[in-house]
DNA sequence: GCAATTGATAGCGTGTCTCTATTGGTGAGT
DNA sequence: ACTCACCAATAGAGACACGCTATCAATTGC
């Protein structure tokens, strides 16, 4: 009955460790999906957790009563689940000498490597319990284009100073197919602006963005500190192309000053808009988050804050409100939020 | 009923997967030594290699019913289990979305760990397989010091190739500490010359390596090609201290050849013996083996063959009857003596 | 030669893991 | 708008694995 590495090793002896087929109805090895668990494949015959335990302790005390107090286990418990261990891989482990035993070189080997895959899991469980608290592994975060350029580098900072172990992928969506998106689970957060008239997802948000109104330095209303809503009356206001929800903002603000546009110039970009203004081909709405990147000495563009109603979006982050993770999406809103007020 | 990461984590509601005290008397929690399993404790809290498994097939698949038919189980199966491990670990790492589940970012993370871990557990299992042909891991080999700096060179190469994983561990003892590590499992192999009379070691003979007389080149004897084994009687044979059953064997050669021996000159190395021999304290009897570094050109040491009688030693690698590589051991034994005879 | 120690074996009970059968809930087609 | 199909969760039952205690075999040390 004695295991020597080299006769009955029988490598693929089969039968799973924990599983050994417990077919209930007695059916034999098949399941609902009518399909056969496969044998003599490497399929589901790995070592249980607890044997790699029990061999490194047996590796460590050298002597099969002390590893299994170190196990919280009795002798024979131990000394089955090495026997079972060796069943499964083909090799001994243990070797008689005198009145103890010794790992054999083969034992040594594998309990070395058993200390590796039990720190490995020691690190998962520290993982799992850091997710308790923090968020770790990947992230997939999904911003509209009017916001990504000009917030993202501002708050991601805050985000890997939260959630160290975090691996944060990006991706940039018009706010449409960004919902649809984290209603499928394909994102986790979301940076946009409201409105989301969505009841399956939940918001937090991260900044008030005031509307400025962008034109070329000798534009006729640069010359006033303060322009009133009004007074884009008479102007050609540069839209984005459909589907920005920036653009529907502009068109319900240029609405409330009764200004008609006939959304003849399309923008495919917030930056080419801009490009567009200081070409003097008209004004537009420039949300303040952008105004250092598009509004900044050189670039041709100046802006004026309204006097009287103060226009806004609200950038928001936004999850689905069943996410497991709902309150730590809701704290790093929060979070967000006030690293802009500083920054502001 | 549903874990969120935040509440009723209670992250270490304690009992081990596989075991939950099933311990068979009702005597609780203790066990045969007296001592108590610690509870609150990371120890024995890791998931099972199953619920890894699972996981990330759950993350490959992004579903549960062809996740349990890549696992060979039912959906329930696998549903249950991943519940159990996010019971056991804190954190859900499934949340339903639509009629279908996605992985959590704490799911996913868990997911790439569990990958790590599975995939260390298939190059055990793999390394255990190879162990049935092959040397894997530390072997611990000893060496007679009268060898050891002479053959180890030369057969160590053939380790190496032979068995590529193998991490060889060197000591050098004399015969009797030797074969004590041998029989206390402290040593794998015994690079060593026979005789070996212990019924608990098996031995192959790597090397039958005659005698030859060594003298300084201005000797008297050195001076024909072949000397008798009479010839020496009249000369001082070095010997080395005791213990070195290379001492042994050439004081039972002078015996064969009527010299009496004083025994008052020793050397604690075969070595030093030769540097007497080269000035002209004495002669000695130096295995064919360490011609090549104690009589080449230079040393002032010549060796000549005995014409008559060819004494030898046979040096044998040994190792432990009951060893369970005990059948590699003796392959390597006599692919090191074809690689020693082959340079011959 | 005898007692003590160590590991292996035998026998048994409980918990876990599996199954099948069913329910709850969502999404798509008519 | 209603029905059907699909998916995952739940319920309940059976088999195996794993744990225990008790005992045996072998070796060492007095």
């Amino acid at each position: 009955m004695d295991i020597d590495g080299r006769q009955g090793v029988g490598h693929a002896t089969t039968k799973r460790p924990g599983n050994g087929s417990g077919n209930g109805a007695g059916n034999g090895n098949r399941n609902g999906n009518g399909r056969r668990r496969p044998f003599l494949t490497s399929i589901g015959m790995r070592p249980t957790i607890r044997q790699l335990e029990y061999l490194v302790a047996l590796d460590t005390h050298g002597h099969v009563g002390r590893a299994a107090a170190a196990c919280f286990v009795t002798q024979p418990t131990l000394s089955a689940q090495i026997r079972e261990l060796e069943k499964h891989v083909g090799v001994a482990v243990t070797e008689r000498v005198g009145r103890g035993i010794a790992v054999t070189a083969a034992g040594r080997e594998l309990a070395a490597r058993a200390r590796v895959i039990l720190q490995a899991a020691d690190e998962l469980l520290e993982s799992a319990h850091r997710s308790e608290t923090e968020l770790t592994g990947p992230l997939r975060v999904g911003a509209i284009p009017t916001v990504a350029p000009y917030l993202l580098a501002r708050v991601l900072p805050a985000v890997r100073e939260r959630h160290p172990s975090v691996e944060v992928h990006l991706l940039e969506l018009q706010t449409t197919p960004l919902l649809a998106a984290l209603g499928a689970a394909e994102l986790d957060l979301g940076l946009m602006a409201l409105p989301i008239d969505d009841e399956r997802f939940d918001h937090e948000v991260v900044l008030v963005d005031p509307f400025l109104l962008a034109m070329a330095p000798d534009h006729r209303l640069a010359n006033q500190s303060h322009v009133s809503l009004r007074g884009i009356r008479d102007e050609t206001v540069l839209l984005l192309e459909d589907g920005h929800c920036l653009r529907d903002q502009t068109l319900e603000i240029c609405d409330r000053a009764g200004a008609g546009n006939d959304g003849g110039i399309q923008g495919t970009s917030l930056h080419t808009i801009c490009q567009m203004v200081a070409a003097g081909m008209g004004v537009t709405l420039l949300p303040a988050s952008a105004r250092q990147v598009e509004a900044r000495d050189g670039t041709g563009v100046v802006v004026r804050h309204f006097s009287d109603t103060k226009p806004s979006r609200e950038v928001v982050l936004a999850w689905r409100k069943p996410a497991p993770a709902a309150a730590l999406y809701r704290d790093l809103g929060q979070l967000m939020a006030s690293r802009l007020a500083e920054a502001a």
